[in-house]
Parts: structure tokens; C-alpha cells; sequence
DNA sequence: GTGGTGACTATTATCCAAGATGGTCACTCG
DNA sequence: CGAGTGACCATCTTGGATAATAGTCACCAC
């Protein structure tokens, strides 16, 4: 799994090319700053210097790009989080920092670089490829850490894996999706940690 | 508790009185007919024989007259809930009926009376004293669950009442809210059996 | 005084033409 | 043949004049 592409989304041409990295950098910087709207394709044709129905060459459409940009924030999160599990040791503790670190990566990103988050929250409202290979990966690590937890005896057994990841996966979803974050803001400093309470409270042998 | 006015919203003159019943009763059919936006007050002026000035009489304003329907409309599934909850006779089975209920009332309204739900989510979204007393009653409705299960011995005494509701609002919240269940129709069926599963497992004594 | 209103204003919605933007394609250049 | 583009079209946004609408107030009838 890239750091700028999980599940390729809509390209053409070349795969690895420089020009596509190119643009990919160009939008970045124009999305941030300027937002996705805001920001043509001619601008990010000028930016590298190229003409505008070259990029069309690499991408299928404006929000192809997009979803590019989408999949490279989304991407970040992901990173943190894992960072997160990797450092704790027992399973509680792991599905404790994955959740903090979940919503705390996500604020920060909402107050910090607005742009970026409204193209993860759209591409999360539309159902974009990248928003759901996002959503796919958290539930991969939700069960990761689940199954960790029952194997060293820490999480109970009785109910079915798929069950209690299906079920703590959608308590998380409000905080998750960042579509749905932005309602829950008001309540983003306290829910990772009430919510953990509760569902290991649930988890317990 | 009346089915119209939960905490009284901006109202003028005489809080009884038959000529602000057919505002309200006017607005409920308007609203649901064409929406919030296009139906004026001269609309509903009309239709209950007065001039527009006269309305004003007893409303502050066209939104005040559309927080009095979204009242009524979030007091129809608060009364659907308690009834459901009277019905149960468990601790855990009022708590599955109140969530069931309460997901199960709100989507139908989604499907059946889509210009009514749309006010109720909006009044949610800009906190209006309807929404926010709507969500202050299902908390104490869940409260007086808690409680009762935790003297009979059925749910846990350990954690502090206040954290255990919290927590439990916290997951429920995102079918609480209208402006939120909104967002999560595509898992509404399902979630309120897996997430009440989780729940009364973190309640298990 | 109580019940009720027409006429007025300031703000907001609605049009619609003119310009901007996403997207394509035939074409050039090396 | 592959890298790259100007010119083109259909659709979408924009700006600014115009029409509706929320809300007020002085005033009338009983």
C-alpha cells in the first residue's frame, strides 16, 4: 500500500510516470491552498508547465485528481494510525491510541488544512474509491487488533470476530468518516476516550 | 409534556390560543406539501383566512413557526419511543425497543414525510431548542432505562451512571439526530440490533 | 383595549446573458 | 509512433438587474 495511491483510481496512461507525479504534487499544493472548486485544470497545467489536455492523458478527470489528493490525505491518517497500534503493547492499548489518534489526526487536519479535509469528506460522501478503501483499511486494523486481543486471552470469545468488528466499526463511523466528523466535532475531544471505556467494557472476557 | 410545544419556542401573545393552533396546523400541512422554504407566511396567512401581520402576533418569525413543527414532528418519535419502552418489560428489552423504535420511526419519516424530517434535521443542525430537548429526552428516557436495570441487578453498578449513559447517547447519537441518521441510511436496518448487542454486553454485570 | 390589517422597507431569492471551465480530438513535431 | 497541444464545444458558474418575501408599524373597527 502507496502512500499516494491504494486501489488505483481512475488513470490513464503510464502508471508511474513522472508527469503524473507532477500533477499530483501541483494539485496538493492548488487544492490546499485554494480549494478544489477554486482550482481549474489550466491552473494545474500552468503550474507544470504543460498544457491542459495533457493531463488528460494521466487522468481520466478533474476528479479523478481529486480523488488522488483524497486518497493521499486519507493515506496520512492511515499512517498515523498504524504508527499508533505499532507503539502500544497490549491490545486495550492498541485499540485505545488507534481511536484517539483516529480522531486527533482527523480534527487536527480539519482545523489545519480545511481544503484537504472537505475533498476527503466529499470523496467520503460520494463514495469514492478512496474513501472506502480509507474506511476498508480501519476495519482491517479494527480486526487486527480484536483478533490480537482474543488470541492473548484479553478480549472475550464468545461472539462471532465479525460480529464485534461490525459492531465497533460502526460505533467509530461517526469519528471515521469525515463527512460525518465534521457533525460530531463538538463532542470529538471526549467520545474516543468514552467510547473506548464502553466497548471494552463490551470486549471483556 | 404536550405534542406540539416541548419548552416553549419564540412565541408571542397568548400562548393558548385557537388562532396559533391553525397557524401551526396550517404550517404542518403546508410544510409537508412544499417544504419550509416554498411556503411564505402569506401562504399560510391565506390558508387560515388572516392577513400576514396577524401572524406575527403569535410567531417571532417564519422560523419560529418552523421550530413549533419540528417540536411536533420529534415529539411523534419520542412518543413512539415511550411507548415502545412501556411495552418491554426487561431492562434489555427496553433498551433494544428504544433504539429499534427510535431508528425505525425516524426512517420512516425519512421515506414517508421527507419535507418534515428535512425541517427536524435542520433544526438539528442549527441546535434549535426542539432538537436539543428532543436529544435531552431520549437521554433521560436511556437514564431511566440505565437506572432501572442497574437495580435489578441485570446491568453493571461499577461504572459511574453519568459515564455509562454518556457513552451509550455517544453511540446512538448518530441515529438520534436527524441530521445525522441522514447519513447513515444505508446501515440504519441493521445497526440498531449490532450496536444494542454491544452495548448490553458493556452493561453485563 | 382587543382583534385585525394594508402599506411600506430591507433583505433575499430568481432570472438570464456573458464569460469561464471541464473535457475531447484532430493534429503537429521530433 | 509517442509526447504534446491549440482550437473547439457543451455545460456550468457569475454578476447584476429584477421580483418575492420576511418582518414592522401606524392605524382602523368594534
Amino acid at each position: 500500500m502507496n502512500e499516494s495511491e491504494s486501489s488505483a483510481p481512475q488513470a490513464r496512461g503510464p502508471a508511474d510516470h513522472s508527469v503524473r507525479e507532477q500533477i499530483v504534487e501541483a494539485a496538493g499544493e492548488h487544492f490546499s491552498h485554494y480549494g478544489y472548486e477554486k482550482t481549474t485544470v489550466s491552473d494545474l497545467a500552468k503550474a507544470i508547465g504543460f498544457s491542459k489536455a495533457y493531463i488528460y492523458k494521466f487522468f481520466d478527470s478533474k476528479q479523478a485528481i481529486g480523488e488522488a489528493i483524497s486518497s493521499r490525505t486519507l493515506s496520512a491518517i492511515i499512517m498515523a494510525v498504524e504508527e499508533a497500534v505499532a507503539d502500544a503493547v497490549t491490545p486495550t492499548d492498541k485499540f485505545r491510541r488507534m481511536f484517539n489518534t483516529l480522531v486527533s489526526t482527523s480534527v487536527s487536519l480539519f482545523f489545519n488544512d480545511r481544503k484537504l479535509y472537505d475533498i476527503a469528506a466529499y470523496s467520503a460522501g460520494e463514495g469514492w474509491p478512496s474513501a472506502r478503501s480509507y474506511c476498508e483499511r480501519i476495519r482491517q486494523i479494527l480486526t487486527e487488533v480484536v483478533r490480537e486481543g482474543r488470541e492473548s486471552g484479553e478480549f472475550e470469545r464468545k461472539t462471532p470476530l465479525d460480529e464485534t468488528v461490525q459492531a465497533i466499526d460502526l460505533v467509530m463511523q461517526p469519528y471515521v468518516n469525515p463527512l460525518l466528523l465534521q457533525y460530531n466535532l463538538d463532542v470529538a475531544e471526549a467520545a474516543p476516550a468514552q467510547l473506548s471505556n464502553l466497548v471494552l467494557r463490551s470486549l471483556a472476557p
